[in-house]
DNA sequence: GAGCACTGC
């Protein structure tokens, strides 16, 4: 597929010539793995893929390379859903237009047959699982609200909570200290009342360290490196598991938190000689800081340099050395690694640390991981993960052996509440004070799903403890969200002063992200927001949904770091043991996959419907996805990597986006897209917005607009800022968060960086905005809408009805076409980030994907702009 | 006239 101008052909070809150098240098890889037939299979691929390439060129030929392609596909046996992508080409290079049309209709007649499958799936999928009570009740009402169909669970619920209730009841208030009576009375009107009928027991004989605790802490001071390396529960079993890696090429290992396992096992396998012949370890983790403070902490004990032997890389930061031999990472640069080392070569070990968790690229990385030591039977793989998952993973793995290290914690009593609660929030406070009132000093941590939450929760907090007055002790409220500015978030590790309760509102992100220590009391009220996308619509959704049985024991995990701790479940031990899934879905499952099977394709997977995925996203994700990439000539009809997509696979970004960086050389504003697409990668958290001076911030934000649109709004803002020299000040007078700012810079400089090893120039014309919104339509042609009545818009390609996102910049000029970068359904559908196009350009950029006819109607009607207007002042 | 949970390349 090829649809750029001659000019481009040429600079094009030379290149192709380099990338098919890198191509025999793969396969030369490829080759020099022991198995024959990946061998065969690389050459055959390559021989294809120049035989396609003459075929583009002399049509006769493409068809027979096509013919031939066609047998190799029957022996193949490419899956359907490939097959009918191939099916479905669009066949931009015949010449006969009705032939193209003809085609074009099928397709998207068929993408709307799937479309209603997946809607209808969607919908059994949308039936909520979990309520969330509306209205609060009181008392037995509670129990009430279950409907007719659920009397038999309602029942069995009863039971099974009477039954857990004989076992342990605690409740608050039995204290009788007549001078805070008055203080209870008017804190515990509403008592939530708690059961206990589980705990998560600590390690055994740690009670003990937890009765002299500051005993253990001066010890641990005092001990030298190698003590506290002994005084780790991994330490006992250093021989064993250094056996079992030695007997087994994969090895689960489950260990719970605190074992010491991601510090201690490449240091074990260090001194075994797994180092030796300069070959390295990698343990991969989803987090930057953790991999960055667990590298640091290893060189320490290794009484080493940090960046010499035991170093560490994540994106932006790369401070590893040729003698590095210990490499801690995050997941994501891993799989970027693997595009320019497809076998880990320079590798005898991997651990891929924290599996549990999850993340798009860990599950991607199994699968990669899993390929390679099929044929380099040399590399030893560690997978880690927590308890729950083990045997799932030995499973993926063949049945790998799973190794198990205890960790240490301390115990956690968990109580449910007594009766579903209805408005948690409330709930949370009620708590707190409940809490606040009977239970001795330690801090607690509340987990909600929002900053809005968070917000209320701290008004209604202060309200109340205002109302108590010095009848109680001090209360300090602080609230920890990853948009709050730094600053702030770093409150909530300050010590708590003597004789006050120290409470932390916290989103997920005090979940997994960041530890805050001394805490002793959690209350998890379990939900939190979950973002899910729908790839039919390509639409976001972020709603607040019940957490899973995993997420609930994390949680609860946090209270026990220190001492022992008390976690308040907001909901009943029936919806835990009943309604709660028991992990949450896995993040492949729910996103966009266009990057991931651009990258996947890059790396010379082919046949991505059939890749061993350890839970396979929808069939449907994988296919739109494929089918974007193949309209924005990433994949040719065969379903192969083009050029073009080569290049787009080198910049960490999602297609689209990469596509606008690679055609903004054409429209010779390649400066400005770069600024665009940095600002657009940290578009939701620019513009910082609190509570109290939201008028001021929202008039900072006016003040950025621009006529054209959102996009520009961006570049607008990244220039001004790069004018003042990146000065934080003028962040702060201009509500703009300084910490977003930095990234977008960081991005952009990797990008520029990178769109010079794909060979493109980046030059400026910040006069001409036509050429910058005409890149912007070259990636972005599949998100355009068009005004329709009452200022609501249509997109093109699905025909459904979308609204320009209030806080944009278009809100009220309402053109009549529009491009956007994403949509968003929250309280309706929104286009986040519009911009205003000409219709024909799009006739210009994607000749391919659209006919001059479906966009002929609106143009020719003469409909002044002003028309839009007057209709959403009519609505 | 309305929101942006959290990571990561």
């Amino acid at each position: 597929m090829d649809y750029d101008s001659d000019e481009d052909r040429k600079e094009r070809d030379a290149f192709s010539e380099r990338v098919k150098e890198r191509d025999k240098e793969h396969t030369r890889k490829v080759a020099s793995r022991s198995d024959k037939n990946a061998y065969e299979e690389a050459a055959k691929r390559l021989k294809l893929q120049t035989e396609k390439d003459r075929g583009r060129l002399i049509p006769k030929l493409r068809i027979e390379s096509r013919r031939q392609y066609l047998k190799k596909r029957k022996e193949d046996k490419v899956t359907e859903l490939e097959q009918d992508l191939i099916d479905d080409e669009y066949l931009f290079e015949e010449d006969e237009l009705t032939e193209r049309e003809r085609k074009n209709r099928e397709f998207q007649k068929k993408v709307l047959t799937i479309e209603k499958e997946f809607e209808k799936t969607s919908e059994i999928e949308k039936a909520p699982r979990y309520r969330i009570p509306e209205a609060s009740k009181k008392g037995e009402d509670r129990y009430e609200e279950v409907d007719e169909n659920e009397k038999v669970p309602h029942y069995e619920q009863k039971k099974w909570e009477q039954d857990q209730m004989s076992s342990a009841v605690f409740r608050f208030g039995a204290k009788n200290r007549e001078d805070e009576q008055k203080a209870y009375d008017l804190i515990l009107e509403n008592q939530i009342e708690f059961v206990n009928p589980i705990n998560i027991s600590g390690t055994p004989g740690i009670e003990d360290e937890d009765k002299k605790p500051q005993l253990t802490e001066k010890q641990k001071r005092k001990m030298n490196i190698e003590e506290t390396k002994k005084s780790l529960p991994i330490y006992k079993y250093r021989d064993e598991l250094l056996r079992a890696i030695e007997d087994h090429q994969v090895l689960i290992i489950e260990g719970e938190t605190g074992s010491g396992k991601t510090t201690q096992i490449p240091q074990y396998l260090h001194e075994a000689g797994y180092t030796k012949d300069k070959k390295k370890i990698g343990c991969t983790q989803p987090r930057r800081v953790a991999a960055m403070s667990v590298a640091a902490r290893v060189a320490e004990e290794m009484s080493i340099k940090l960046g010499n032997e035991v170093g560490y890389s994540i994106r932006f930061e790369d401070c590893t050395s040729e003698r590095t031999i210990i490499k801690y990472m995050t997941d994501g640069t891993l799989h970027r690694e693997f595009l320019s080392e497809p076998d880990l070569e320079s590798y005898s070990v991997m651990i891929i640390d924290e599996a549990h968790e999850r993340t798009l690229h860990t599950d991607i990385l199994f699968g990669l991981v899993k390929d390679i030591a099929r044929f380099r039977k040399d590399l030893k793989l560690l997978i880690s993960s927590a308890t729950l998952d083990a045997a799932k993973f030995s499973e993926f793995f063949d049945d790998a052996p799973i190794f198990r290290i205890p960790g240490r914690r301390f115990p956690v009593n968990i109580y449910y509440s007594q009766a579903p609660e209805a408005d948690y929030v409330s709930a949370c406070v009620q708590t707190i004070l409940q809490i606040h009132v009977t239970q001795p000093l330690g801090d607690c941590l509340v987990f909600l799903t929002g900053q809005e939450e968070i917000e209320t929760c701290h008004e209604l907090l202060q309200e109340r403890t205002k109302k108590l007055g010095s009848l109680v002790k001090e209360l300090i409220v602080l609230p920890v969200y990853a948009n709050l500015p730094t600053d702030m978030q770093a409150k909530i590790f300050e010590r708590t002063p003597p004789n006050a309760r120290k409470v932390v509102l916290a989103t997920n992100i005090a979940e997994t992200s960041l530890t805050i220590d001394n805490i002793i009391y959690v209350i998890d009220p379990g939900f939190c927001k979950q973002n899910s996308y729908n790839p039919r619509t390509s639409m976001e959704t972020l709603t607040i949904v019940p957490i899973s049985k995993a997420s609930a024991n994390q949680r609860a995990g946090r209270a026990g770091r220190v001492a022992a701790g008390k976690c308040f479940r907001l909901y009943t031990a029936w919806v835990y043991k009943n309604e709660l899934e028991d992990n949450p879905v896995p993040e492949i499952q729910r996103v966009n996959l266009g990057n991931v099977v651009l990258i996947l394709k890059a790396l010379g997977i082919n046949n991505i419907i059939n890749f061993d995925f350890l839970d396979p996203p929808p069939h449907e994700s994988l296919v739109i996805a494929l089918e974007q990439l193949y309209a924005l000539g990433a994949l040719n009809h065969h379903g192969d990597l083009t050029k073009l997509g080569r290049r787009m696979a080198e910049l960490p970004v999602d297609p689209m986006m990469s596509k606008m960086l690679l055609a903004s050389e054409k429209y010779k504003c390649s400066e400005e897209i770069v600024s665009i697409s940095a600002m657009l990668n940290v578009n939701s958290s620019i513009f910082y917005r609190p509570k109290d001076k939201q008028i001021h911030a929202d008039t900072a934000r006016k003040n950025f607009h621009v006529p054209g649109g959102d996009h520009l709004m961006l570049l607008n803002v990244y220039n001004q800022w790069a004018e003042t020299d990146f000065s934080i000040q003028w962040c702060y007078e201009n509500f703009i968060q300084y910490r977003s700012m930095k990234r977008a810079r960081d991005v952009r400089d990797q990008l520029v960086n990178l769109l010079g090893r794909v060979e493109v120039d980046l030059v400026s014309n910040i006069s001409d905005n036509v050429n910058i919104r005409k890149a912007i339509t070259a990636g972005f042609f599949y998100h355009v809408a068009k005004l329709s009545k009452g200022g609501s818009y249509k997109t093109v390609k699905h025909n459904q009805t979308v609204e320009i996102h209030p806080s944009s910049s278009l809100r009220e000029a309402l053109p009549r076409w529009v491009i956007y970068h994403e949509l968003v359904f929250t309280t309706k559908e929104y286009m986040r980030q519009t911009t205003e196009i000409e219709s024909k350009w799009l006739l210009e950029v994607a000749p391919h994907y659209y006919k001059s006819k479906e966009l002929e109607d609106s143009t020719n009607t003469k409909m002044p702009k002003t028309v839009g207007k007057a209709n959403s002042e009519l609505g």
